[in-house]
DNA sequence: AAGTGGTCTAGACCACTAA
DNA sequence: TAGTGGTCTAGACCACTTA
């Protein structure tokens, strides 16, 4: 298993399947296979780390869940280009009123790093002295306004965001906190409230003064369940549903 | 593979693992292990089946992601109970004077055995000559009337709730339909939407006419996906939180 | 110690794609 | 026809649980 650690330190105690996953994350990540591009086959991938086929498989697997990759026999394995319907994006809830899943865009308004108030750095977990990332952003329909959204990341985590420009935040967040920060997002919690629309709502998203506003905090963790995301998003409640499945 | 096809009839151009997944969701959803039994290990599955058990393992992974089936290394595989039980009470936060959660309890206003109207025939799956046994209840906080419910149910599968006296349905449903009818509750979609207080709302839950309402539809299904109850809930914005877990 | 699921191997053959 | 991913086998050994 000398060959896994080809760009990162893997961890032993992990299956090799999982190392092999990872540092197929960190080639795709460098570049070394760009979107749309086939990855080596899996008999290529075998010998090169030294692991069956069948191993390849798993690891491949996972990045297909994922939506890094896709599969399509007699032609190859794929990067794929990101889609708003891959599993990266399952966290977002909001449809149209007419029930489709809407794709807004995304455009970052502000960031700072600061120390984050009480209440956030309990949520995340965070010490006393360390500062946060925030963001403040809205997303847009057909370039109007409908959610806005305040972020808070805990700074150690997600460095490379803190110098990143403004224009270059893609629209949905997660796959950059993946590739640039390595941090999945495994599970969130999120609590809906529904309140009336301030003067800032009616500026920022045109909404009537006092109308109800559908507002969702967020809680994201990692697979180790260590909170590392808080997000509150508001949006105008005549425009969104919100939808759950549960098992 | 002729042992395939225990209770469903196979199609042979599917893979083997898929054809062995379809027919353990029959063999659940017909009860042949409870909710929370370890089902046949899959070395026994796989002698039975006569399939490997590679072949095993994939057609239980699938049967896993969909949150039908959990593993336990060293134990077993287990029929997974979802705790519906305390849906409501777990997905809504009522904010009781001090703050803490409080559990409603339930009196069922109406019940009538009627043919559906076509949205609700079309979501449960329901033939256009099949009735439904239609509930409209009422959801209280210390004598305070929170939530109004209407619950659609295709009679055939309910048989026992047509003549159930109003007073005996208890305050959760969900087990009253495992005990009675044995109609497990496997998943559920909820949709959330905002609306303004009607002048039943404001009969009903003393709500101010005009003022925000949350109104969750929910489909529930059993193990085969089969819906089998379809639910609308109302309740006054101020009155509660939605809140949800995301995995 | 026995039994379970978790990982992994070293192949095989099939279905599909492209040259 | 050659090469890809898709399916499947018949094992092996490991980690964990229970008795």
């Amino acid at each position: 298993m000398n060959a896994l650690s080809v760009t990162t330190r893997p961890d032993d105690r992990l299956p090799r399947y999982q190392q092999l996953r990872d540092d197929l994350v960190s080639r795709i990540a460098a570049g070394e296979w760009a979107p749309e591009e086939a990855i080596a086959t899996e008999a290529e991938l075998g010998q090169f780390y030294n692991v069956s086929t069948g191993t390849v498989r798993k690891a491949i697997d996972l990045l297909v869940v994922d939506g890094v990759l896709t599969r399509s026999q007699g032609k190859g394995t794929f990067v794929r280009r990101p889609r708003f319907d891959s599993s990266l994006f399952r966290f977002f809830r909001f449809k149209s009123r007419t029930g489709e899943p809407v794709r807004p865009t995304a455009r970052v308004l502000k960031r700072e790093v600061v120390k984050p108030g009480e209440e956030i750095r309990a949520k995340l977990g965070m010490k006393a002295s360390e500062k946060a990332i925030h963001l403040s952003r809205v997303r847009l329909i057909e370039g109007q306004a409908v959610l806005s959204e305040e972020i808070w990341l805990p700074r150690a985590r997600f460095e490379p965001l803190a110098s990143l420009a403004l224009e270059d935040f893609e629209d949905l967040l997660y796959p950059l906190y993946e590739r640039l920060c390595r941090q999945i997002v495994a599970s969130a919690t999120e609590i809906l409230n529904v309140e009336q629309a301030t003067a800032d709502d009616e500026a920022l998203l045109g909404v009537p003064l006092g109308s109800p506003v559908i507002l969702v905090h967020r809680v994201a963790s990692d697979f180790a369940g260590t909170p590392f995301e808080w997000r509150s998003t508001r949006g105008g409640a005549a425009t969104f549903q919100y939808e759950v499945e549960i098992r």
